[in-house]
DNA sequence: CGCAACTTAATTGCGCACAACTAAATTGTG
DNA sequence: CACAATTTAGTTGTGCGCAATTAAGTTGCG
């Protein structure tokens, strides 16, 4: 049962402590970095009186305008698990409201209000902050991005094709 | 309201709209990929019992044996809040006990079971599995390892220190 | 038409992350 | 020694993420 039981396997870079090791970082890198960008939204957003979550569904309403829950949730891979609770949160904050479509009563159409609206002029300096937090410049973060895009969707072909397993 | 009505804004790199959605693609992404990562953690472990976190905690255990509480949200960056419940977890499903220190009553010493030395031969099987799912290769996944490290380290910086507004 | 299959949100339940607070033990200082 | 400050875990409360389920509406097919 041992994977590198043979003994052909000479110059083979990785036995399997490496491999632990090197997941163990890809990992904890992620992880760590993920959170340490949620750490510093928190701060950046606390006077917009956002959490992360919700400035992101608040980016995607901003640009495409009122939209569906369905649609909002295809735009940030969330279910409406995640999404209706959090879009209580965001209509009880005044943010925006929520309305049975007309046309087919399963969809609930989500829409800024007044005040939701004008959130934006005061969210254009976010970015900026968080920008200058990351201590990259334009291209860096264009190829980080590019990095983790590809890694995503390896990741969910994944989910969606689960490896077989090697023989 | 027309983002880019101003006739006068032709070769300007990085209007206030471009940064907004520059910015939203590093924040998408990241979040994208990490919880991209989580699906597949959640594959792979499920026949080993472990959440993703347990599995990093099981990590740390392996890696340095027994060590109190405090020790261990150093290494994972992760505070009592956090780790007193999962180790509760834990220690209910055989893999760790916990004691209080004879020494400073304060510290809760955290140690394996038999079994939960044990399940680290089968959780061998796992950084392979992970590798496999990222598509990427030794040299790619640490290049992106050291990207998110720097990236880690600067956001940190912010959170202790946090950026002068500029004049 | 009538009914099964599908779609869309919402709800429930569990676990993690983090801030704020509490409780208890230890350390440092006058 | 006495007492304030610090350290260490645990608890509480809020919010996110996701699986599983439920409820209601829509669509398709015989």
């Amino acid at each position: 049962m041992n994977k590198y039981e043979s003994a052909t396997l000479e110059r083979m870079t990785t036995p399997a402590t490496d491999w632990l090791r090197l997941d163990q970082q890809i990992c904890f890198s992620l992880n760590a970095a993920s959170r340490a960008f949620g750490g510093v939204y928190r701060v950046v957003l606390k006077d917009l009186g956002l959490t992360y979550p919700q400035y992101l569904v608040m980016m995607v309403l901003w640009e495409h305008g009122e939209l569906p829950v369905k649609k909002l949730g295809e735009h940030l891979r969330l279910d409406s698990g995640t999404l209706s609770p959090l879009l209580k949160r965001l209509e009880a904050a005044g943010l925006v409201r929520r309305e049975r479509s007309a046309r087919d009563e399963r969809s609930v159409q989500v829409r800024l209000t007044g005040e939701g609206s004008a959130l934006r002029e005061r969210a254009v300096e976010v970015p900026r902050r968080i920008s200058a937090a990351t201590g990259l410049d334009l291209a860096e973060i264009q190829d980080l991005r590019a990095r983790l895009d590809r890694l995503t969707a390896a990741l969910d072909a994944y989910g969606t094709d689960p490896a077989p397993e090697p023989s």
